[in-house]
DNA sequence: TACATTCATCGTTGTTCGACGATTACCGAT
DNA sequence: ATCGGTAATCGTCGAACAACGATGAATGTA
């Protein structure tokens, strides 16, 4: 199974303001370039692996995450007990876009 | 005169994680994407053209102007008794290159 | 079946944000 | 010296955020 992220910048390489700010905002935490950064070198990641690298509560890292999901920059499947985490390639490339465009 | 901005970025191509989320938190905001778009669209701008432009009281515009001021994304200089805002190529170039190093 | 793991969600608390009106400071002209 | 226009700053208030512990659901194992 696998997480819905906003249908909006799933398909759209430019996205206008709102959407930008939305996806600016959810990179708006040192955390959470973090995790973008952890998840780029390692490929694929953990719920659990993140709360160690970050020193952490799980929830205050599980709720990062959702914020990643939900800008849909971060990709999360239910494995088993587990949930791997990989970077959203379509939700990046649009932020990357939207930024590069201005 | 000029504001400051954050030295860090002002001669830093490729921003940390922290210098990072700054600028982005600065631009987590429709109405600071719309202004960096209105300014970079016309070249420069009064406060006052923002707050038309805007729809928004004259001490909020000052409020985004001031966040973007600060994260080094915007210059402002006064001259007589308005001030003229402009782009910070070199923080937003910071900006860019940090996000596409994502 | 019972138990341990793993993780999302809930509820709480303190902090920060966003918008506004009012105030203050600064200039240019009268 | 005073007045009108422009813009930054201050104070306030409600909303949203960040972090956490506790709870609960799902899965895999003894």
């Amino acid at each position: 199974m696998t997480w819905n992220t906003l249908d909006a910048v799933a398909d759209a390489p430019v996205p206008d303001d709102d959407q930008l700010a939305a996806m600016a905002k959810a990179l708006a935490h040192p955390t959470r370039v973090r995790i973008i950064r952890v998840l780029d070198a390692r490929e694929t990641c953990v719920t659990g692996d993140f709360v160690i690298e970050l020193g952490l509560a799980q929830s205050t890292v599980s709720e990062h995450l959702r914020i990643l999901r939900e800008a849909g920059l971060v990709q999360g499947e239910i494995e088993g007990p587990r949930t791997h985490y990989c970077v959203n390639r379509q939700g990046l490339a649009a932020l990357k876009a939207g930024v590069a465009a201005l």
